[in-house]
DNA sequence: ACATACTACGACAAGTTGTCGTCGATCTCA
DNA sequence: TGAGATCGACGACAACTTGTCGTAGTATGT
């Protein structure tokens, strides 16, 4: 286990299968790139082959047209990175980084009382609509 | 401007700066490698001089054994990855990254106790210590 | 002045990333 | 059924990053 980050490219991919739950190598390689070129049919099977090695990707091999689906949700991927952040900056410890963001304001008022109704919705612990 | 992410060593280098406010090449060195090899001497001046190009690292040209201190602190370095992170995945917000920590529990209710006082007291603002 | 320590930087191997081409298997449909 | 298109697997490659080392030149101190 080496490399859990996502790059450019990669993270295009991972964009189209976080919005449209299953898709084929050319559906893919279609919203990549809109020009027609046929030699990026190997860059998106590249692309999705170590995808799927990372384990970011799952696909369907019982298909002839193999279906690629997300093997992780984007903010699963979200936590994931800002764990890893945390654990080489803070020891572990998010709360830190967030005070931090907060106090420089880096962070919209708007978005903080989001926050705070979620903080506050997770001590009730009682409804779930 | 190209990476503004920092790998393993020059990490294990601003680890250092950022604990001792300003250090010489030579101590940066004798604290990554304790043992006693004279070839690492170049090395730490190339991860220096590199952290240098990428803004992370001042040094100071006046004294004839260089001084070098962090350009950026931990705190605020934390916040730009986890910015850049934002960005890239959920348009910039961070509500909902920080949502799902907390939903699926991966952060400990003392940390939701630290965060909520750190809102509460971000509608405040009236004291600082 | 001479040995020592320091800075600057070229060079390199290893790893990552995006890209393309080829090859063989499979599918399509006339 | 067979020719052409499509697909999956993968080798190869250039560009870039990263950690490392060595060398050359300069400054320091005694």
């Amino acid at each position: 286990m080496k490399k859990t980050t996502l790059a450019n490219a990669e993270l295009a991919v991972m964009d189209l299968l976080w919005d449209e739950e299953t898709l084929t190598a050319r559906q893919i390689r279609e919203r990549l790139y809109h020009d027609a070129n046929k030699a990026q049919h190997g860059t998106v099977q590249r692309l999705l082959q170590r995808l799927e090695d990372k384990g970011f990707v799952e696909r369907d091999r019982n298909v002839s047209v193999h279906l690629f689906a997300a093997a992780i949700s984007r903010e699963d991927y979200g936590c994931v990175e800002m764990e890893s952040l945390a654990a080489k900056l803070t020891g572990g410890s998010l709360a830190p980084l967030i005070t931090h963001l907060v106090e420089q304001k880096r962070i919209s008022r708007a978005e903080i009382e989001r926050l705070r109704k979620i903080l506050d919705g997770e001590n009730k612990r009682g409804e779930k609509s």
